[in-house]
RNA sequence: GGUCUGGUAGUUCAGUUGGUUAGAAUAUCUGCCUGUCACGCAGGGGGUCGCGGGUUCGAGUCCCGUCCAGACCGCCA
């Protein structure tokens, strides 16, 4: 006979029902006259009961003999318990067990597999078969599961086909390093595994599939962060005849019906914002909305007073943070060395209090007239209670300054607003990007990216100021996808790979394949692509990725339980010489 | 490639100005316990203080190097 429960559902309908029940063991409660078992499998726990005066010697004892995560099979009759446990599904009945049988013993467990684990993450991804049966874990790879499903059904309700595309390709240098695979029968030729499947789903659309699908496994041989991964998924999606407004649509309901399913929020508001009205008002390319702290240009009313920092630098900003006109000096001195690390650069930070009795104080109180600090607070509409941090400096840097201490305030005074989810399409950003040591252009996105079509008279005079078909959708703060609408012109995309500096022998060598097929009536054609881990790790309000993924990499992108990457014997690679 | 933080019992951590036998909690083991569910009570075992070198009468503690882990910058078309 196979279990006939498993270890989450009998409740009080169950009374008096014989059952089997299969699991590992949870805890051992002992007490003398009594042994309770917490029993756990993948649905939940239920308590088992072993008694003296109910069961027999030979199983009491056996009972006494039971460690931490000991496999067994017991069968019993569902009793009702005497004290009810509120805390799980299964609190108001027990197994009183009539025969067990222990599948297998196990060693003690180097961590407890509690809800809240006494394990530190190193160990925990060392034994990640025993982290997995903790339920957060377990948790975690349930809801991506299930966000992986609906997101496959969503799609191909709406016409998109799942095809597959290679894992061993060809390597490309532009973009993010490959991941090499040498060839054992071509010798000292290379694969690469793919960064993302771009030209494929291009060359699908070519080939009339006119909306492509895949939850796919890419591959980026660059350092790591708690929300990247070396190898990472991505729902990679192409449609062709359509431009940026179709795709927003298309992808606007993909969101919402998962912010419905997983977030229990309809109509959710999709906001739009240029490239450069994001890094004007929040300093970074992502900003989070669940809070305000916009970034104010004061240049203008900070100039002329006498004082060097406003007066020597090119741009100051300030955000003006409300009701924290009380902050201490040493709380304003932590958040100056917050700011001064290497990690932001900052030299310095201003600040403007204007406190409750609307008097008004800053740290340059000897060149500025309380007049003259009103008209900065009137600016940025500061109130009584406020408190304005200012930076000086050159622009660029002085806005991504401003828009990491706008994270950090966010934080350290709580204003996120953790109920809010707030995606934006964060769109018309620059073609290329200027690379000063290498003094060229590279593509912003990718090479095969299209300008707005206004603008393409301008890639011959000033590629610097070209606006491309390109976007973003950021998620409280999070890029959870990006995508473009391609070039389909044979014509423009020589030109693009032209302006990267790339010789016609180049990208004929690398990409002649998509060229030629772009000669054969290629359709117009756009698509996006959107981070599953960080998809799943976002909609849970979570930061590290590693906690939605089965068996993820270290800081270093090691596996710490399979020891990858390892050095291979002489005898493979021997097999890869000549 | 760089900056910062950490590495002490199975685990998570504390360890003062460099000074006696390196502690706590938890886990684990033994005994007790008539309804536990973070069970309780009593007791026991458990340490290459990451590794190497240096300073010192004396180093977990200070210095140098190194390895490992985490966060971040660069990087991530």
């Amino acid at each position: 006979m196979n279990r006939t429960n498993n270890c989450g559902e009998l409740s009080k309908t169950n009374l008096n029902q014989n059952v089997k029940l299969s699991g590992w063991v949870n805890k051992v409660r002992e007490k003398g006259f009594i042994i309770w078992v917490d029993l756990r499998d993948r649905y939940g726990i239920t308590q088992l009961v072993f008694d003296k005066e109910r069961s027999s010697e030979e199983l009491f004892s056996a009972a006494t003999q039971l460690g931490r995560e000991f496999v067994i099979e017991v069968v019993g009759t569902v009793i009702e318990r005497k004290n009810i446990n509120e805390k799980i599904s299964t609190g108001e009945i027990e197994i009183l067990v009539s025969s067990m049988e222990i599948l297998n013993k196990s060693i003690v467990p180097p961590f407890t597999l509690e809800n809240e684990s006494d394990g530190g993450e190193e160990l925990r991804m060392k034994f990640r078969y025993l982290d997995i049966r903790r339920q957060p874990v377990k948790e975690n790879l349930i809801f991506r599961h299930e966000l992986s499903l609906e997101v496959r059904n969503f799609l191909s309700e709406n016409g998109f086909i799942d095809i597959e595309t290679p894992c061993l390709i060809k390597s490309t240098p532009e973009g993010a390093r490959d991941f090499i695979v040498p060839s054992r029968l071509n010798p000292e030729h290379y694969y690469a595994l793919p960064q993302s499947p771009q030209i494929f789903k291009q060359l699908l659309m070519i080939g009339g599939i006119d909306k492509y699908y895949q939850i796919v496994k890419c591959f980026r041989d660059e350092d790591l962060r708690a929300d990247r991964q070396p190898e990472f998924t991505q729902i990679d999606c192409e449609m062709s005849f359509v431009n940026q407004e179709d795709i927003f649509q298309q992808f606007e309901g993909l969101m919402s019906r998962l912010f419905s399913r997983f977030l229990n929020q309809d109509n959710v508001k999709f906001e739009r914002m240029t490239y450069n009205d994001a890094i004007e008002n929040y300093g970074i390319d992502k900003p989070d909305l669940r809070y305000d702290l916009r970034i104010n240009d004061i240049t203008n009313e900070a100039k002329g007073f006498g004082f060097q920092v406003f007066d020597n630098n090119s741009f100051s900003c300030c955000v003006n943070v409300e009701n924290k006109s009380e902050l201490t000096r040493k709380e304003i001195d932590n958040l100056t060395d917050w700011i001064k690390r290497p990690q932001i650069g900052a030299t310095g930070l201003l600040w403007i209090k204007h406190n409750s009795d609307s008097t008004i104080k800053s740290s340059f109180d000897k060149f500025f007239s309380e007049k003259d600090l009103k008209a900065i607070l009137d600016r940025v509409s500061s109130k009584p209670g406020d408190i304005l941090f200012i930076i000086s400096g050159n622009k660029k840097e002085s806005l991504m300054q401003m828009g990491s201490l706008r994270i950090e305030l966010a934080k350290r005074f709580e204003l996120i607003d953790y109920e809010k989810t707030c995606p934006i399409w964060v769109t018309d950003f620059p073609l290329f990007e200027w690379d000063e040591d290498e003094k060229r252009f590279f593509s912003m996105h990718h090479p095969f990216t299209s300008a707005k079509p206004e603008h393409l008279e301008l890639l011959d005079t000033e590629p610097e100021r070209v606006i491309a078909n390109a976007y973003d959708l950021v998620l409280n703060g999070n890029e959870i996808g990006g995508g473009s609408i391609r070039i389909h012109n044979f014509d423009t995309q020589m030109k693009i790979f032209e302006l990267l500096g790339m010789s016609k022998e180049e990208y004929t060598s690398q990409f002649g394949f998509l060229i030629d097929a772009l000669k054969y009536g290629a359709p117009p054609h756009g698509g996006i692509a959107f981070g599953l881990d960080r998809l799943a790790a976002v909609l849970k309000g979570k930061d590290v990725i590693r906690d939605f993924i089965a068996f993820p990499k270290n800081n270093s992108g090691k596996d710490l339980m399979i020891d990858a990457p390892s050095k291979l014997t002489k005898e493979q690679l021997k097999d890869l010489e000549n």
